[in-house]
DNA sequence: ATAGATGCAAAGGTTTTGCATAACT
DNA sequence: AGTTATGCAAAACCTTTGCATCTAT
């Protein structure tokens, strides 16, 4: 059966922190936020819940090319954008093409139960 | 302008054993594979080159969750099949939606010019 | 001849972990 | 009380890099 999860104030502030932000951050930026409020509160923790928090499914661990992960604090599924020039990550605002997964589950005899999309090109600010 | 390459025998047997394989594999696995022919071989010299040929577009880079890179002998874009039992990956033969492109390019503003997607599911061994 | 590539080993940056202690429920 | 989480620091992990040497063109 599965753990039983308790909320400690860090990680009820990780959560805080992602759900109040749209800029995917990366494990440190978040470290660097919670620790404003709680000053000795050590990377480990961050890691180990941001762990904790993907498994409840509060969030979505994003990995584009670079060497570290970032996350989105919005357990919805949807789509993202990634910028070639600045790097920023954002969502797309349009709706999951769920029809795809079944296109795709035929073709590979299995079953789908989710797809992730990223895009790629120059944001706004960058073409 | 762009640096010249040379065709070295270790350039050339990455290569040949990405091309010879669509299992996607991770560079140590392709170090490996290179080995049985140069056996003095550096993991290095695999990273560098994989780069080198990422840049030439010879092969795709894969990262989805995972803590390491696949690597994909494929240049054409298309979609990849990730079982969440085994953890194979695999090809999906089917189109690229680019007009899915055009789609996000309205929604923020911006210049697409490409997408990628992974599909979850399991596949037709494991479900 | 010479710029580019290699092998080796050390360093790099991100993420995980062991252990003693603290704190939710 | 009991078990889950934390802090700290060390370790693990994948990948990159410096440097002397070699090699493709």
């Amino acid at each position: 059966m599965a753990k039983k999860r308790r909320m400690t104030k860090q990680r009820k502030k990780i959560l805080e922190v992602l759900r109040s932000t749209t800029s995917h951050p990366t494990a440190d930026w978040i470290y660097e936020q919670v620790k404003k409020d709680i000053p000795n509160v050590s990377l480990g923790t961050i890691y180990r819940n941001l762990n904790v928090l993907r498994e409840m499914d509060e969030l979505m661990e994003l990995n584009y090319g670079s060497s570290y992960s970032r996350f989105d604090g919005n357990p919805e599924n949807h789509y993202h954008f990634s910028c070639l020039e600045c790097g920023k990550v954002m969502d797309v605002e349009m709706e999951v093409k769920t029809e795809m997964n079944q296109q795709v589950a035929e073709k590979i005899g299995g079953e789908v139960e989710s797809h992730r999309s990223e895009f790629f090109g120059y944001c706004s600010d960058c073409k």
